[in-house]
RNA sequence: CGGGGUGUCGUAUACCGGUAGUACGCUUGUUUUGGGAACAAGUAGACGGAGUUCAAUUCUCCGCACCCCGACCA
């Protein structure tokens, strides 16, 4: 697209109200909005790229069987009456409203109970099994504190996948499929290297969940790493018996500041017993569904590649997640003659289907660079004088700087 | 929720119990044009309420909002 088209521009200073690195380049680069404490709008660029996150996560989910649905926002209470966590004294951080018609709702925080009374229309036999239902939803809670820019908030965007298997043995073989797409995951989303399946609580669900952390200065979690083994313990379940039933050792393990990028559950029996999602197994018997539930926050995970790939200059997108992959800035300023050669190369590379951000504006280069290095765009394509008498175009990487000249022809062909 | 802090043009900041200044942005013009140009002329502002005072953006109180530390984070 052209940008000068584009209705969002940047900023030179950090916003006042921000003293996170994602939220102050996500808001300088115009990918956010700020529109209240823990509650972002997503705009154009910012979409595209959370569009390209949830891409990547949708493949890999329908890679191990997933099928996608959306849910309501809207809560019913009876349902989560039956599981006990109505109650703001087991769960705190409901936003709970009033039909006008009488009664109450709230705004689904998770949906573990909608979906397992879903379920129970769909699953009978055996037969039925195992079934895996995600969606991507925004989750509302009503955090005391929200922070860290668009890593924690009150309003975010949450992938949640649920599994349903007849036993733990089928259970226990699909999460770790799971595990390993969403290794995928962060890998493609450019976070492979710093990200470290971390055994922590599982709460009241099983002794163990695993998260996905992934090292960064602006974490909330502590984890304990095994470089070699290429895992982690979170601070809250370390102790001499969890080493040991991980055979891990305490000396191998390094500490390192970290943020949750993901997680997953074993659920156990946990949702189908109280909702009575249960299926009449091979020898007559009914039996409860053995569930799981893994969830990975898209917006969150934006928040961590801004926070953790970024540089003083300012965002940078590994290329399947960039809002464009090339940025294409035109030097010409007023010389007609030249921008008539930067907009046949922009219609050339749109025909090719390349995605390509266009900066058509007059503006100075200086601007153009600072600009495009705060945006991050993966590749920078130069159209300036040399251009015009040789054809040939500056690429340059966002990531490393390094610089190469090529051919339209070649460019059109990359 | 406990503790600490901050609210000033669109953005970032300064000063002050007595006419609110600067930079960026934006508008117009001239010159410039490969790393956030120069000059000139414009544009635009004190979170809300109450109190103290001759006078409040400034002091006090209440409210609201935002930030940070902690707690919390099935």
């Amino acid at each position: 697209m052209r940008q000068s088209q584009l209705f969002t521009r940047t900023r030179k200073d950090n916003p006042s109200d921000e003293e996170s690195k994602n939220a102050q380049l996500l808001i300088r680069a115009g990918f956010v909005y700020k529109e209240m404490a823990g509650a972002y709008t997503y705009l154009p660029l910012g979409l595209r790229t959370l569009n390209n996150l949830n891409r990547i996560i949708r493949e890999e989910m329908n890679a191990i069987g997933g099928q996608e649905l959306a849910m309501t926002a809207l809560q019913d209470k009876s349902l989560w009456e039956k599981t006990d966590r109505w109650d703001d004294a087991k769960v705190d951080n409901w936003f709970k409203t009033e039909f006008k018609s009488g009664g109450e709702t709230g705004l689904g925080i998770t949906h573990e109970e909608p979906i397992t009374r879903i379920m129970t229309e769909h699953i009978a036999s055996y037969r039925d099994l195992p079934v895996y239902a995600y969606q991507f939803q925004n989750k509302f809670r009503n955090e005391l504190r929200a922070k860290s820019g668009i890593m924690r908030g009150k309003e975010f965007l949450m992938k949640d996948l649920y599994s349903f298997s007849k036993d733990t043995e089928e259970h226990d073989a699909f999460f770790a499929k799971a595990r390993e797409a969403y290794l995928n995951v962060f890998r493609r989303a450019g976070i492979g290297d710093r990200t470290y399946v971390t055994f922590a609580s599982g709460g009241i669900f099983s002794e163990f969940s695993e998260e996905f952390q992934t090292e960064s200065e602006a974490g909330e979690d502590l984890i304990y790493v095994d470089e070699a083994k290429g895992i982690a313990v979170n601070k809250e379940v370390l102790d001499d018996a969890t080493l040991a039933k991980l055979g891990l050792s305490k000396d191998a393990l390094v500490e390192k500041k970290a943020i949750e990028a993901g997680n997953i559950f074993n659920l156990g029996t946990r949702f189908s017993e109280p909702l009575g999602l249960t299926y009449t197994a091979e020898d007559g018997s009914k039996q409860p569904v053995v569930m799981g539930s893994y969830g990975i926050g898209p917006t969150r995970l934006m928040g961590i590649i801004a926070e953790t790939l970024s540089d003083d200059k300012g965002l940078v997108w590994p290329e399947e997640v960039a809002p464009f992959t090339y940025h294409l800035v035109s030097l010409a300023g007023n010389d007609d003659e030249l921008a008539a050669v930067a907009d046949e190369l922009y219609a050339d590379m749109e025909k090719k289907g390349m995605s390509v951000l266009y900066d058509d504006r007059i503006a100075r280069a200086g601007e153009k660079f600072a600009d495009a290095d705060l945006i991050g765009i993966p590749y920078r394509i130069v159209v300036g004088k040399e251009t015009k008498a040789s054809g040939r175009v500056e690429l340059v990487s966002r990531a490393t700087g390094e610089v190469s000249t090529l051919s339209r022809e070649e460019l059109l062909n990359r």
